[in-house]
DNA sequence: ACTTATTCCTGCGTGC
DNA sequence: TGCACGCAGGAATAAG
């Protein structure tokens, strides 16, 4: 669920709400997610500014006046929401934050993870891509500079499938496992077809697919399979743009086959065998 | 040095 | 209705 674009519609959400707020407090509903958190946390963030909200990859960077980037990755079923002040939490929320508006309006960020796959950090700004989640990322899918030659270049050096590659952080990151079937679709290329075979034609089709298929999500407000909200409590619309994600035993929209469903490294991934062929 | 399998959680749908 | 099982959008780490 929360994979680039669904993380970046929460950004652009906590943008217009949280930038220039100041943090009142911060609680924590638990001790770990999939790493145990610094509880030190809380100390660092009060009666701190919100100065900036950046993003990597399904990393969301909130940067305040201290210099500190609170690091959040939303994991599998994860969800930021913004809600007023007097709200009652609700099961799986691990961490709230207080904070007021430059307006003075009081209000609650509160992150929730049912499978607690997220994680929380608190990071240097300046040092941040020394931090163990962020050092190994890849180039941004969105990046102005993820470019051609270095896709061509990295491919060849690949044996295993595109597929897994598209999902690889190191390599490119932002992509999960909804968004690898739909740009696989969209560039005609067979998902378990090894990505040292791609040729040029296909290696550029698939990084303009790439672009589209994450920007047109972003503009649809992000995909809502099951958990993910935005931050004002609404879900995303991509779901029914969705070409082949989760359609097994459907028609394809474009040529009426069968989509097939199959296994990549224990991920499902769906086909249209007529437009991805071998 | 690469690639693949395992593992961390909770909850829901399916089939017996 | 109850229970066991498989499965779910992530990704570091262990194992091969």
């Amino acid at each position: 669920m929360p994979e680039l674009p669904e993380v970046e519609t929460s950004r652009n959400y906590l943008k217009q709400t949280l930038l220039n707020s100041k943090i009142i407090s911060v609680q924590f509903n638990v001790l770990k997610l999939r790493w145990k958190i610094n509880l030190d946390i809380k100390f660092f963030l009060n009666n701190m500014i919100i100065i900036k909200i950046d993003r990597i990859g399904k990393y969301i960077l909130i940067k305040t006046s201290n210099k500190k980037t609170l690091i959040l990755h939303l994991g599998m079923s994860g969800y930021l929401s913004v809600s007023k002040f007097n709200y009652k939490k609700i099961k799986h929320d691990h961490m709230i934050i207080n904070f007021e508006r430059k307006n003075g309006e009081k209000k609650k960020l509160v992150f929730n993870d049912q499978r607690r796959f997220g994680h929380i950090d608190l990071y240097d700004t300046s040092n941040l891509n020394n931090h163990f989640l962020i050092k190994n990322l890849g180039i941004d899918a969105l990046s102005e500079d993820l470019k051609i030659d270095f896709l061509k270049k990295t491919f060849s050096m690949k044996k295993t499938t595109i597929k897994t590659v598209l999902l690889d952080q190191k390599i490119i990151c932002g992509i999960g496992n909804i968004y690898a079937s739909e740009i696989l679709f969209y560039s005609k290329i067979y998902p378990l077809k090894k990505a040292c075979h791609l040729n040029a034609l296909e290696t550029t089709l698939l990084l303009d697919k790439i672009k589209f298929v994450l920007t047109k999500a972003i503009l649809n407000g992000g995909t809502t399979i099951k958990d993910y909200k935005k931050p004002d409590g609404k879900v995303g619309y991509f779901k029914q743009k969705l070409k082949v994600y989760g359609r097994e035993k459907l028609k394809c929209y474009d040529c009426e086959s069968i989509i097939l469903k199959i296994d990549i490294n224990k991920r499902a991934t769906y086909i249209c065998p007529q437009c991805q062929k071998k």
